[in-house]
Parts: C-alpha cells; sequence; structure tokens
DNA sequence: GCCCAGGGAATCG
DNA sequence: CGATTCCATGGG
C-alpha cells in the first residue's frame, strides 16, 4: 500500500483487505452516514471524514498527511495484515465462506470511551436507533463540526442529568449512562489505565459500570482497546454459531466462547467481524434466510 | 397490536 | 445458584 496527499486528500493506493462498506456496517462502529455506493461520511476522533473507495484505491478527505499519519493510519488498524489472519482463522469451509464473503473488514481502532459508551446504548436496541440516540447525544453535548457534532467529550455529557439523558430518548439505558460518567469521572473505572491490565482485569473494572456486562464490556474491549481475542456474543452471533457450528441446538454462552477461543485463540475477534457480517446480511439461521 | 433489537439488572424459586 | 421478568423506544 502507497499513500500521497493532494490539497488536503488522502489517496491510499494498492489497499489490500479494505472495503469501506463492510468496514462500517459490520457493527462496530455507529457514527457514519452513507452518501453513495462505497462513499461514506465518518465522526471520529472530533473530526468529520470523507471516504471515497474505488477498487484498491481509497481517498480520505478532508485529510493532510499528518492527520493521515497521525489519526486515520492506526483508526483503520492499516498497519495489520489481514490476508494472515483470514488464513490463520478459516480452518474450516464455514469461516472460509464468511471471510471470503466479507474480506474487506477490518476492525476499527476506535476511542475507549466513545465505545464503551455506544456500546452501552446497544444494548437490547437496534442499529438504526442506536445510531440515532448517539446522534442526538452529539448535537445536543459535542462540538459542532460544520458537518456534524463530535461525540461529546466526558466534561461535556457530564453536564447532563439523567432526566436530560432520558430527553433524548434513550430509555433505561439513561440510568446507565450516567452512572458511567459517574465512575468515569471520579476514576472508579480509569480508561488511562486500561493498557496496564490483562483482558481479564479489564472487564472486571468495565464490568463495575451499571449496563455493562460481558457482552458490552467485550465490543468495547474489542473494537477499542486492542483485545482482539474476545468474542462478543449477542443474540446474531448466538444464532449463526448455533445454526452453523452446533448443528441448530440451543447452545449457552459460555459454551460459545470456549468453542470460539479453543479454535481461533488471539484471532477470535477478527472471526466474530466476519460471522456477524455474514450472519447479518444474509440473515443466516433466521426465518427470512434466502436458500443458496 | 405484536415482535424484536449487537443485554443487563432485579427478582424469584 | 439458574430461570424469569422488566426495562423504553421505534421499525417491521
Amino acid at each position: 500500500m502507497t499513500y500521497r496527499e493532494n490539497d488536503k486528500t488522502v489517496i491510499l493506493e494498492n489497499v489490500k483487505n479494505f472495503n469501506i462498506e463492510q468496514i462500517l456496517e459490520c457493527g462496530q462502529c455507529f457514527r457514519f452516514e452513507k452518501l453513495n455506493s462505497m462513499h461514506y461520511r465518518i465522526i471520529a476522533s472530533g473530526r468529520v471524514l470523507y471516504i471515497k473507495q474505488e477498487g484498491s484505491a481509497v481517498a480520505l478527505y478532508p485529510c493532510t498527511a499528518e492527520d493521515y499519519k497521525k489519526i486515520w493510519h492506526n483508526y483503520f488498524d492499516l498497519d495489520r495484515d489481514y490476508g494472515k489472519i483470514i488464513d490463520r482463522i478459516s480452518t474450516d469451509d464455514i469461516m472460509k465462506a464468511a471471510c471470503k464473503y466479507a474480506d474487506g473488514i477490518r476492525i476499527l481502532n476506535q476511542q475507549p470511551y466513545e465505545c464503551l459508551l455506544s456500546f452501552i446504548i446497544s444494548q437490547n436496541n437496534n442499529i438504526p436507533r442506536i445510531k440515532g440516540i448517539i446522534a442526538r447525544m452529539s448535537e445536543a453535548y459535542g462540538t459542532n463540526l460544520g458537518e456534524g457534532y463530535a461525540f461529546p467529550e466526558l466534561e461535556q455529557l457530564n453536564a447532563a442529568t439523567e432526566e436530560d439523558l432520558f430527553a433524548l430518548r434513550m430509555g433505561f439505558r439513561a440510568r446507565y449512562i450516567r452512572d458511567c460518567l459517574d465512575k468515569l469521572v471520579n476514576k472508579e473505572v480509569d480508561l488511562a489505565s486500561i493498557d496496564e491490565l490483562t483482558t481479564d482485569e479489564l472487564l472486571k473494572e468495565l464490568l463495575k459500570i451499571k449496563g455493562v456486562g460481558q457482552k458490552v464490556a467485550d465490543c468495547a474491549m474489542l473494537f477499542s482497546m486492542g483485545r482482539r481475542e474476545v468474542f462478543p456474543t449477542d443474540v446474531w452471533i448466538k444464532r449463526v454459531m448455533e445454526h452453523l457450528y452446533f448443528n441448530g441446538n440451543e447452545t449457552d454462552i459460555k459454551t460459545i466462547h470456549s468453542f470460539a477461543k479453543e479454535k481461533w485463540g488471539e484471532y477470535a475477534g477478527y472471526a466474530q467481524q466476519y460471522l456477524f457480517y455474514y450472519a447479518r446480511t444474509l440473515k443466516i439461521g433466521t426465518d427470512k434466510e434466502k436458500a443458496k
């Protein structure tokens, strides 16, 4: 892969395993808007960024070479060889098919605070409504960026009472967000020191927050804390795992976790993303599933 | 009107 | 303990 800048546009050429639609639509991130086929606007790191892809060429704008090196290169996880990851996890025909179906997925390196709050909001909720709640929260408390609003910083959102949050129509999750803000502000949960913790220790820390259980914690750890070995198991993953790996039999989450750990080890998080996109776009395991 | 959504807390037996 | 119930809201 190479990159060059021209008038605040950075062009990436010969990018491997990069499909902007798959990256954004695989459920890891909520702050994006589809403008056209392979043309998106995202808001991350307090910036608006447009992304337009044509084949293996990707244009990022407005974006200087410095922005790219400092922010977006890591955000899109461009140091990692996803071809190698696909080889490692493709140990059976099921995963081979899932990886072939969505070989342009990459796991973004998002900011822990934003990701944690976003997945608290995600619980027992659907993706379009999650995006709406986060958009309203950003518009009400975040910095105006001209073409959108940044996700509110902790100091900004902390001005909101539980009632204020409830008014954003996040329902019962308002109490959870308020509890999370309290614990982050008073450092009962300290996101600045997460790099010093093992994944088990980090999980224990995150579980202190009301509204954070294993699944929400796993998403935050996988999508923003570099813990690529966790296997977030939501209703879609449970359903597709039962359907594709457990012969259609009802299987509890602990069993699914140990199965994934055994099978994919440190790459389990990647396997989870390929399966999630595969399952959700093809509706595998639901009564809407299309025949092959 | 009913069901479900990238679940988790509270309660009950 | 495990199993059930409730939680707000909006799209299908």
